[in-house]
RNA sequence: GGGAUCGUAGUCUAGCUUGGAUAAGGCACCAGCCUCCGGAGCUGGGUAUCCCCGGUUCGAAUCCGGGCGGUCCCGCCA
């Protein structure tokens, strides 16, 4: 059985015309489309377009030419029912019955694995996300990142990728100065349930104005400096705050079900030898250096103009390596890259930090700790912001400069544009992230639902509302997260990202808590159905619909090509799918009784609402929306 | 100066990678729909120079060239 049933379909489809118009049947199927309307058929072509111009004869008359052969070689045949021209245009029937029996069939068997593909079985993908600063809560646009993130990574593992999942924690960068140095002057006292990022950023905001002071910022810049020695007071105090902010970030992470198997701390790439391995690796490199002469004498450069895509750059030279010796962050993120791709021998030890609400434990690197094998790396993908794109495509380049063209090529910057106020952007120093972080934003949604499930489900006890309402609150977020083209800005606006009607995620959830409910009604025996009877409108447009689940997300996977921007990652095309069957499944809800219908018919459609069921089950699951039987 | 990206109804967006049939949704607004399998739903009502100009094509929202407008990037910074 097709793991695949859309594209088995298709396949048919495709090799019928290739036999009759002897084209390729990759060519083929560049020529097939879904006609707008169903009206018009289930599967279309425009073959006759592609041999007008070959041919140089009216496409009208060589549609009607392969309709005639088409059909001669279509007798008896197990899936297309009828073929037809509409102009240039081949229309093609899908035989209602043998559909909803190869679906049903397909979806019922495979069940939580159904969407599942093996097409990257065996490649392991490593992917990093959301690498926030830990001296501040989560913005929303830190929200947006994560979810991108957990998102991709769910979505590559459906097919076949084995996943590592991982953070970068900067513990060395000035902010971490910054707070280091208040914290010395003022006790470190949270407010009473305050949580310790929420008051890191806080005291952060306030940090930012004594820092115009020039004595405080020599002052902030020597612990900075002070920072780089692991046996330093300011490391370890450091250390104690950034540890302490980390797992109070960790449990916005978890509220949005979001989980890693590694951080990777940047002390960890300061310290563990890391950097010197990769500075060694650099410098047999013949267009990494050490500079003589002129402004940057003393640094080690990379001559980008050794590239052909640099080629004739007025200032080829990228400082890896300051003439102080120090990294510069594309320093440190080239020898970062170079061990995501497993070219260095892995130097750090681990730590486990702490265990996650999944059960599984998250190590962090650790100046001392046990080794892990974490084995080879196919891809490796970053989810950092669009603003980003120069430096990623640099380390990239550099890369390639060191000759590992394929890590080079197989490393991707997952862009993302950014999330902002009305009228403001959110600015890290100004605290317009106050009121706006996700944990804010998740709390208000929960009160919004909270009102909604109260008002539904008067009957019921204090801990049913609170659980529901939040499963609800995550699911609107990470659905209006995902729903926006990771290109485009967001505009945050809390009627648009806490809406719970229509296009948004509260409606799919819902769509699932009402096939849950007939099911239940139903009973759990259910015998063999005929399900040649469903073929009425209502339920072959969601037969079909469903039907596509598992080529919907190997799409978004084959189409994650790399460009200019970034790697593009169609989030987008995943919640509109979820949100097309759940539409198809609310008109065949309110046209098709199940529960009254009569025992054939009643049998029939109960495997179709079982169907659905597992479909939008899984989708859900993949996109991180809470699966909710009751709401 | 160089580069990237976005521009689609009142509004927010999808579609652009791979050209194809009447440009698709949400919100907001109006009017209907439960003797019911849950109304977070369904049905109907309508608005668009697809930023502009040109080109390629049988065919352009989509591809190419040139503009315009917004945003962003181009440090031994962080």
């Amino acid at each position: 059985m097709s793991d695949n049933p859309w594209a088995f379909c298709e396949d048919q489809v495709v090799s019928l015309i290739s036999k009759v118009t002897e084209i390729e049947p990759a060519e083929v199927r560049q020529l097939i489309e879904i006609p707008p309307d169903s009206q018009l058929g289930d599967i279309a072509t425009t073959v006759a377009f592609y041999l007008a111009k070959k041919l140089k004869k009216n496409p009208v008359a060589i549609a009607n030419e392969i309709v005639v052969l088409m059909r001669e070689q279509m007798e008896n045949h197990p899936i297309i029912r009828t073929i037809e021209t509409k102009g240039p245009y081949i229309n093609i029937f899908l035989n209602r019955e043998t559909m909803a029996e190869i679906v049903l069939d397909t979806i019922l068997s495979k069940n939580d694995e159904y969407g599942r593909t093996s097409e990257y079985a065996g490649k392991r993908a490593l992917i990093e996300f959301p690498a926030v600063n830990p001296s501040k809560p989560w913005h929303i646009g830190h929200a947006r990142n994560a979810i991108l993130g957990d998102t991709l990574a769910n979505v590559l593992e459906t097919t076949g990728y084995d996943v590592i999942r991982i953070d970068y924690i900067n513990d060395l960068g000035l902010q971490i100065a910054q707070l280091v140095w208040k914290l010395m002057r003022i006790p470190d006292a949270p407010k009473e349930g305050e949580k310790y990022d929420h008051y890191l950023g806080r005291l952060y905001v306030e940090v930012q104005r004594e820092f115009e002071d020039e004595e405080a910022e020599r002052q902030i810049r020597e612990i900075g400096q002070q920072l780089e020695d692991p046996n330093s007071e300011a490391f370890k105090r450091g250390a104690e705050i950034v540890t302490k902010c980390v797992k109070a970030q960790n449990q916005t992470a978890y509220l949005l079900g979001i989980y890693h198997h590694y951080q990777i701390w940047e002390s960890s790439i300061a310290h563990s030898g890391l950097l010197e391995k990769a500075k060694e690796m650099m410098l047999q490199c013949d267009s990494i250096f050490k500079m003589e002469e002129g402004e940057k004498a003393g640094c080690i450069v990379a001559k980008l103009d050794d590239l052909d895509e640099f080629k004739g750059m007025k200032e080829p030279y990228k400082v890896l390596f300051r003439s102080d010796g120090t990294r510069t962050y594309t320093g440190a993120d080239v020898a970062f890259q170079l061990w995501k791709h497993r070219i260095v021998d892995d130097p750090f030890e681990y730590k486990e930090l702490e265990v996650q609400p999944n059960g599984e434990p998250v190590y962090r690197t650790a100046l001392e700790g046990e080794k892990h094998d974490i084995g080879r790396v196919d891809a490796v993908f970053n989810v950092i912001a669009a603003a980003q794109a120069h430096p990623q495509k640099l380390i990239y380049n550099i890369l390639e400069l060191l000759g590992y063209e394929t890590a080079a090529k197989n490393s991707h910057h997952v862009a993302y544009e950014y999330v902002g106020l009305e009228d403001v952007e959110f600015s890290g120093r100004k605290g317009t992230w106050v009121g706006y972080t996700t944990d804010d934003v998740l709390r208000r949604a929960r009160e919004l639902a909270a009102e909604e499930v109260k008002k539904r489900n008067p009957d019921e006890d204090q801990e049913f509302v609170e659980n529901v309402s939040s499963q609800v609150a995550v699911g609107a977020l990470r659905y209006f997260m995902l729903n926006a083209s990771p290109d485009r800005k967001i505009t945050f606006r809390w009627s648009e990202a806490l809406d719970f009607d229509g296009d948004a995620g509260p409606y799919l959830q819902y769509s699932h808590a009402r096939a849950q409910r007939i099911l239940e009604k139903a009973g759990g025996e259910h015998d063999d159905a005929d399900l040649s009877l469903l073929t009425s409108p209502y339920e072959y447009e969601l037969i079909k619909a469903i039907a596509r689940f598992p080529n919907e997300v190997l799409e978004v996977v084959r189409g994650m090509n790399k460009q200019p921007k970034g790697t593009s990652f169609n989030s987008n095309r995943l919640t509109t799918y979820g949100y097309t069957i759940a539409t198809l499944f609310s008109k065949f809800y309110d046209n098709c009784p199940v529960l009254k219908a009569d025992g054939n018919l009643r049998a029939a459609r109960l495997a179709l609402v079982r169907a659905f069921r597992i479909t939008i089950a899984n989708c859900l699951r993949l996109l991180g929306i809470p699966v909710i039987n009751r709401m």
